[in-house]
DNA sequence: ATTCCATCACTTGGATACAAGATGGGATTT
DNA sequence: AAATCCCATCTTGTATCCAAGTGATGGAAT
């Protein structure tokens, strides 16, 4: 019985079909090229992708596994439709979760992490001017913020977790940053909070944070309305919409 | 865009022949007929289980996902080492999300979730001769004691991930069961953290759940103490022992 | 006109075939 | 004797083939 590391020949698989469809898959999900309650088949994946089944069937398995897709026996697949209670759940296990690292990050021995943290302030206590515009980009640095605070605090299955949460909201957090306000007020909580830990002033740090994370979820919650309203209205939309 | 639910066919798919592989093979490693570091090819597990590598790739896959083994370029596939930093990491991962599950039976409105919590009664408040003496029984429904807290807490995302990361750490939290002397002091724990949450003493209900798990993972370490020195003591064991 | 049933194209699940790289051992060379 | 090179064998990655179940369509019977 061995006892840890990786004593063994280095031997990292090279391209990878499936695990380039894998990725492009997601990307058509995320990107909304693929809509949620969307029905495909792996040939026409297949054949979009110009390879065989076999590594498409790989990415999808993995999807699957990932809670994105959805297999029928026999009868196709589908792209999970949206569950916006999920969501919400998501968020919550957000805030159990930063609210921790953050914990960790102010009880710190002294100078520790501190690198980690730097590089945060260097990101988000910047002058207005030198801020970022794109929502988009706002957006993806957003989420790196969020998980650089669990890696800071030390303990990687935390922060892999966390950082699985933070991809699976990722879809719907992204809607947020469609108004410019919430890119502004994004940097603003954002040196907040970093302000806070690095004085080590441990509740204001996790008020601010969760206050951060529960605006983005009630955002969240106002989608949600919105769309039940705009379903209602209109007897169910068609779900069709094929790539 | 569908809105939420399973508005479908309800086709699940039937038997699954790579379904029961991959239970199979996990089986396998938590009962150690698989050891950590052992080798083998698609085509050995092919052959045991009388089938093609098609649904025994699909298990591997999974279980990799997992992080339960790791695959080699054209070399075979490994089960992986264990890694005791990881078991602790994993250990402060159920710490958090349990605290927060007591933390939220504790503040819940009034007869909510009781019937969950009626049953955990029913299964660790009973007379000291009523008790399971079996440690593989008790170490069982150890976990289901923990997961159901998450469960009965209602979120389900957090119950899921932490069913994920009990079952990681189910192949070391079993060694505790060994004892005898655990088995009894579980009882009275689990007893003591129920009886808290039913009369919402949270902090106190925190208290004891915190120390309850610490105790396992303090255990944990111990375990990699002992394996450290073993393996010191003996320049290095073989790993190889395959099934 | 409506209902029922056969049929047929399509789908996934699994097995087999093939390609390309990794490995290990033995022959050969120094 | 030691090191090196080559080749047979083994390994995973991908493509193709086959089996069995699904669903829709169209025609026949009432």
């Amino acid at each position: 019985m061995q006892l840890s590391g990786t004593p063994d020949t280095g031997k990292e698989r090279p391209d990878n079909l499936a695990e380039r469809i894998y990725q492009q898959l997601k990307d058509d999900i995320f990107e909304f090229r693929l809509l949620p309650g969307d029905r495909f088949s792996e040939g026409e994946i297949a054949e979009r992708m110009a390879v065989s089944r076999t590594p498409v069937r790989q990415a999808l398995y993995r999807l699957q596994s990932e809670d994105y897709l959805q297999v029928y026996f026999r009868s196709g697949w589908q792209v999970k439709p949206f569950d916006f209670a999920h969501f919400e759940e998501l968020y919550e296990v957000r805030i159990v979760l930063e609210l921790e690292a953050v914990r960790r990050l102010c009880t710190r021995p002294q100078d520790e992490h501190c690198d980690a943290l730097e590089q945060l302030k260097r990101t988000w206590l910047v002058q207005p001017e030198q801020r970022l515009q794109d929502g988009r980009e706002v957006s993806r640095l957003d989420e790196r913020f969020h998980c650089q605070l669990l890696e800071a605090a030390g303990n990687r299955e935390m922060a892999r977790l966390h950082a699985d949460v933070s991809e699976k909201i990722r879809i719907i957090r992204r809607l947020d940053f469609t108004q410019s306000p919430r890119v502004a007020a994004t940097y603003e909580e954002h040196g907040q909070i970093l302000g806070a830990i690095l004085s080590r002033r441990c509740e204001e740090a996790q008020l601010l944070l969760k206050t951060h994370i529960e605006v983005s979820k009630a955002e969240v919650r106002k989608i949600t309305l919105h769309m039940l309203h705009s379903a209602r209205q209109r007897t169910m939309p068609a779900p069709e919409v094929k790539t």
